[in-house]
Parts: C-alpha cells; structure tokens; sequence
DNA sequence: TATCTGAATGAGACTCATTCTCAAAAAGGA
DNA sequence: TCCTTTTTGAGAATGAGTCTCATTCAGATA
C-alpha cells in the first residue's frame, strides 16, 4: 500500500537474510491497515478475502518477523489469543481494557515507565521489557 | 497438613457448596507447602508421586475454586503455562521474571498501585485488576 | 452404622491457538 | 532462463486446558 513502508519492510527482511514476497506483505499490510488489536485468525482471515493466497502457518511466521524487528508489537491479553497490533514510529503504551465492554484503551504514563526502571534497580536488575495491563470497569458517573 | 488451613477449606467448600474430598486437600496442600511458582502439570505430577490418585480434571477443577476464593493467585507469565502459587494472608504484589536465570522475583509498591488506580480514573474507569510484570536481566557490576 | 442421593472423580476425548512437516512452488542471483 | 535455496501451504502434531459421562464417594438422614 504505502511506498516508504514497503521498503522498510524489504529492508528488515533483507537484514534477516529473508525474500520478499507477496504472503509477508500481505501480512503487514493487513496489521498496518488497521488500527485494531487483532488476532492472528482475524489477520488471516482478512487477507484471504482480499484475495491473497496465505496459509496460518505463513501469518504466524510473518508475525515473528515483524515482532522481532519491532513493526509489531504482540500482546497477551490472558485469554489465550495474543493480539497483534502496528508499532510503526510507535511510542510505547500499555493497555486498559475494559471488563463491560471489551474495548481496548492505550495509555502511557512517564511516571510509571520510570518506576518500573527504579524497581527493577532496587533489586539489583535491568529493566528488558514489562507486561502490564489494567483491567477496568467505568466508573459510575 | 496444617490443622487451621485444612479449616479454611472446609469452610470456602461448604460456602461454595461443595463437598470436602481429599483430592481438593491434595491440591490445596501441594500448592500451599510450595512457595514456588508451579505450573499445573507440575502440581498434578507431585500429588500422584505423593500417592494420591488424582486426575488433571480435577487439579484444573480445584485450581479455580481455589483462585475463585483467593487461597491462590494464577499467573500469566506469556508462555502459554500458568502458574499458581499460595496467597493465604498474602498480601498483593506483581512479579519480575529474570530471563538469564527464569528466578521470579516478587515485588510491591505502592507508588505504582496508586498510580495505577490514577491512570483508570483519569479515563473514566474503575480499576479492577492487573497483570504486571518486568522481565529483568543482573545489573552489571 | 447402613442407606441413599446428588456431587466428585478419572480416563480419555475434545478444543483451539499455535507450531511443525515436507513436498511443491517461487524468489532472485548468475 | 537456469539453478539453488528459501518459502509456502495443507494438514498433522502439539500442548494447556476443558468436557463427558459412567463410576465412586461424601455426608446427610434414618
């Protein structure tokens, strides 16, 4: 779709001694797109009613890819489904969800990211990566 | 094992409306005489090896009743396993996971509580749980 | 204590997200 | 275009967790 995009995406699998081809993005395309968090059945599903020949077992070997060299970012949402969303000139967030409705709210707070660093100093260890999710109810008003 | 948590089972079975068995005291006395972070294979392999006869149906099984009534926190460490440890009289804290050495660390503070509550109000939510972890590496000395 | 009835159990089938296998197809350099 | 190597896809395999249902057991009652 996007021109400066398609060549980042060359870029990366070029650096990973990999081949362009139409499957892999496809698959980036599809997450791009979309400012959801989906699932990697959503995803396939999706490309394949564009019209592009994929199987899972290629969305799920793209994804790796794209996460591992931070065009996507994968999260845990502890319902045995991980959900994929684009991380593209992306600053970092965490997520709310809430309980009634299921909707999915992204939040950053220096504050917090600061923290987690001390914490993990406190004790002796560097901060690598944090999972952290806020389940939520709104509030009565 | 311990006379007064035996009581304490008895009573949130006969709450629930469930009936005492020594499957369920297995579970419970397994997880509880551990202070490690086990997964349920590990929980279920342990009673059998104590010569208790007991199926994976019914570890799961009692596994919720006892994370429904806090005797047990569930954890979701992102690797597709949960893990279960005691919570009698334990007070709440999040997890660090070192992934030199797998060692999981627990931590509370509450600066990021607090915060954690500030950030779902100022959305317009009610915090009702969370999931946080920090995956760490040794600080260089 | 013996009886009785509904709850609990266990073996194994099932689910479902994800990973693996491997023959066939495609990429891309020469 | 040719050739080598990688990628793909269909479906099998995996593995944590759940479900089924016939059998066993808890525990209230007589």
């Amino acid at each position: 779709m996007n021109d400066s995009t398609i060549q980042i995406l060359k870029d990366i699998l070029r650096k990973e001694g990999l081949r362009y081809t139409k499957q892999r993005q496809a698959v980036w395309d599809e997450i791009q797109n979309s400012q959801e968090h989906r699932d990697a059945e959503d995803i396939y599903m999706s490309i394949r009613n564009n019209g592009v020949n994929v199987s899972r077992a290629t969305v799920y070997r793209t994804i790796d890819v794209l996460v591992k060299n931070r065009m996507v970012r994968k999260m845990d949402l502890g319902d045995g489904r991980n959900r994929y969303e684009p991380r593209l000139d992306d600053a970092h967030h965490d997520h709310m969800i809430c309980l009634e409705t299921g909707k999915i709210i992204e939040f950053y707070n220096e504050e917090l990211e600061d923290l987690q660093v001390k914490i993990a100093e406190e004790n002796g260890y560097m901060l690598v990566r944090h999972t952290h999710q806020l389940f939520v109810k709104p509030l009565k008003k």
